[in-house]
DNA sequence: GATACATAGTGAAGCACTTCACTATGCACT
DNA sequence: AGTGCATAGTGAAGTGCTTCACTATGTATC
């Protein structure tokens, strides 16, 4: 059984942030180095840049510490980011199995890139090729039973330590903050909603 | 010159999203293929869960974007992601020059990366190296005059970008993200509120 | 059956970054 | 002067990924 018990704090230890925390008048937080390093620059910024610039760059600094978090933990399970993706993606597909084409589109991999990640999974034995009887040109790629354990066990991880990294905010900030993240999203994708009031 | 204008919507060309857009009683955005996956999961999430995972879940898919963009962003001007958070880093500094040791700790990359992104970017032109006279086991990597017309462009381009990025979100919704983001990276990190009420 | 297309696999090269083990120089302290 | 530490640079290997150009197989179309 590889999957021993991996504490969060564990693999924060080095997780660094540069800037300085500060509450604001509102109760909110602010990097209060940042906020005097925009003051002080040659270009003044508009309160509305100041804002946005602020706040995405809050986004970036996320961005990065929960990348190098993800990286890591991954490579404790052995796993690199790319095929830690393919075996999720594989977890939540019908049958546990995909044609590796599809496979490489959902994730906006290169097929060339995709048979070197099915390669490695099935050498570690978590994922396993099987033929597709009509039409032989058809590949899926299909969990195995390791490849389940080892990714349902990186789901009861992954839950609990989102719910450490999400302590002190509200389900109404939850709420914003999945809110303004999709937003940016529908404007960086420039797709829309398609969808309404479910 | 090589700034020739480029438009965002030349490089947000290529970025994709998944899920499915919708709009919830709220009139907050959320993806709904996302929730539907969720709800009909062998084991079902609490409230408090359900909206966690959908919000880092935003939140990861926002990173990923954010990040191909800035990438793509970096290797039109023809740097890689470390060479452009040098030139940052040296563009906010005092006389834009620091040791390369100091560069090197608060970049979090090891004295040995350093040596090789700063050759590179010297080898373009765009940073130099300085002995120090006063302690010669110092170097100091400097930007020069190319390295900084280089930076102040695509600041200016970047400003234009993140506020683009930002359209739609009131500038309360952009402080609640900033506020959000940094209680996650307090999470993360350890680090807590050193300062109050400025 | 010949032709065109789709799917998967291969080999070779390159990029950015990491790590490890090592050298060379210069400061500082005794 | 000698020892120890700090700073920077080097070489070599490895990882994960990308791209390009190509082969092999199988399906579909005419």
């Amino acid at each position: 059984m590889k999957h021993f018990t991996m504490h969060f704090s564990e693999i924060k230890g080095d997780c660094r942030f540069n800037g300085t925390l500060a509450t604001d008048r509102a109760g909110r937080l602010y990097d209060s180095r940042f906020r005097q390093a925009i003051r002080s620059a040659r270009r003044p910024l508009s309160e509305r840049e100041t804002r946005a610039v602020e706040a995405l760059t809050a986004l970036r600094i996320t961005a990065r510490l929960t990348r190098q978090l993800m990286d890591r933990w991954a490579e404790k399970h052995g796993l690199s980011e790319g095929r830690l993706h393919v075996l999720f993606r594989l977890a939540s597909a019908p049958d546990h199995q995909l044609p590796l084409g599809e496979l490489a589109d959902q994730l906006e991999v290169t097929p060339r890139n995709i048979t070197g990640l099915i390669d490695h999974l099935e050498r570690d034995g978590l994922v396993e090729r099987i033929d597709d009887p009509a039409d032989r040109r058809l590949t899926y790629a299909r969990l195995t039973a390791a490849g389940g354990r080892r990714i349902d066990g990186m789901r009861a991880q992954g839950l609990e330590w989102q719910l450490k990294i999400a302590a002190g905010l509200s389900t109404e900030e939850l709420d914003q903050l999945r809110h303004a993240c999709l937003q940016l999203i529908e404007n960086m994708t420039g797709k829309s909603v398609t969808e309404k009031s479910a």
